[in-house]
DNA sequence: GTGAAATCCGAGTAAATTAGTCGGAAATAA
DNA sequence: TTATTTCCGACTAATTTACTCGGATTTCAC
């Protein structure tokens, strides 16, 4: 009942792509060096995002890889699922029609497939990309100000809207 | 990113004991038979449900096992946890105070993993064993009244509200 | 055109987890 | 006393996870 590192260390990077890839492609190298990512093993994750059709990629010398679109048109459901699969915390047939599960009819555990899958779909869903980078711009700032230890009205305001946003 | 057969199957368990246990113990053996689980393999699995509290047990013949509790104080949250250890879908080190992650402060993610953990939380601790065994009573009573063909209307009410419920 | 920097691709692998099986000891009702 | 049942620990095959590695290909910069 776990996301894979896969999924981890792939939000992880596209996080990451969203921040850094508007002007300039970036290249697995420097996600992994950020992000203490394995390099070679990062490769496969972005070559999954690829074939999801999530980022694009310029091959060759000083290449790299950008989002293939807007931050806000990417959930993060697009994202773990292009990584993980099926989200589905379980696959009961029964939840089908015409499902090949012969207790389905008698079988009441399905409904609690049903909404365990239907609230992690959610969750997922209703993240997208450029959220986390506007939260990200905002973490980033508010670290900025405690060190120069000033605008603390400021950045208590911000701190509160951060809290709205995912609280 | 699954749910194990020991929480599919050990969730299927609990919820035949539910129905089954009011008045006498049920053995691994016929819950075996009736949910199609090889029996040796739910004894592993009824023997972390009693370590968890959930089930007791009567040893001999005739013996068997039975709630431990009245189905509505056992959650399903309570049986997947016992079955499965923690159904947080990331552990992730960043959202607890004096985290040992480096880059917890930076890193937006653990916002996703936290409202991931949440929704699982909030799906499975919502739902307890007594909703599930009035709905099972409930499908049960509805294919009996589909096969005699009578009280139609009746059974499009309880449809309804079994929508209501799990919907 | 040569070299360095990149993506691209497939294969291989150690460790962990899953989904069980098996054999037998101990308790208890009939 | 015997059949039924829980209880307990060890074992195992198959699958999945989390990587590494070697090399081919593309392209920019000089």
């Amino acid at each position: 009942m776990k996301i894979s590192t896969k999924g981890r260390y792939g939000l992880r990077a596209m996080i990451d792509m969203a921040l850094y890839s508007e002007e300039e492609t970036v290249s697995i190298s420097s996600i992994a060096a950020r992000q203490q990512i394995s390099e070679s093993y990062l490769e496969q994750l972005v070559a999954k995002l690829k074939k999801a059709g999530l980022v694009v990629s310029s091959r060759g010398a000083q290449g790299g890889y950008r989002l293939a679109k807007p931050a806000g048109e990417i959930s993060v459901g697009d994202i773990l699922r292009a990584l993980e699969g099926s989200l589905d915390a379980v696959e009961c047939p029964g939840l089908q029609e015409e499902s090949g599960c012969e207790t389905a009819d008698f079988c009441v555990a399905k409904y609690v497939w049903k909404r365990i899958n239907d609230s992690i779909t959610k969750a997922v869903d209703d993240i997208d990309l450029s959220q986390l980078v506007e939260e990200s711009r905002l973490v980033e700032k508010k670290s900025q100000n405690i060190e120069n230890d000033h605008k603390a009205k400021t950045v208590r305001r911000e701190s509160d809207e951060e809290i709205n946003l995912f609280g």
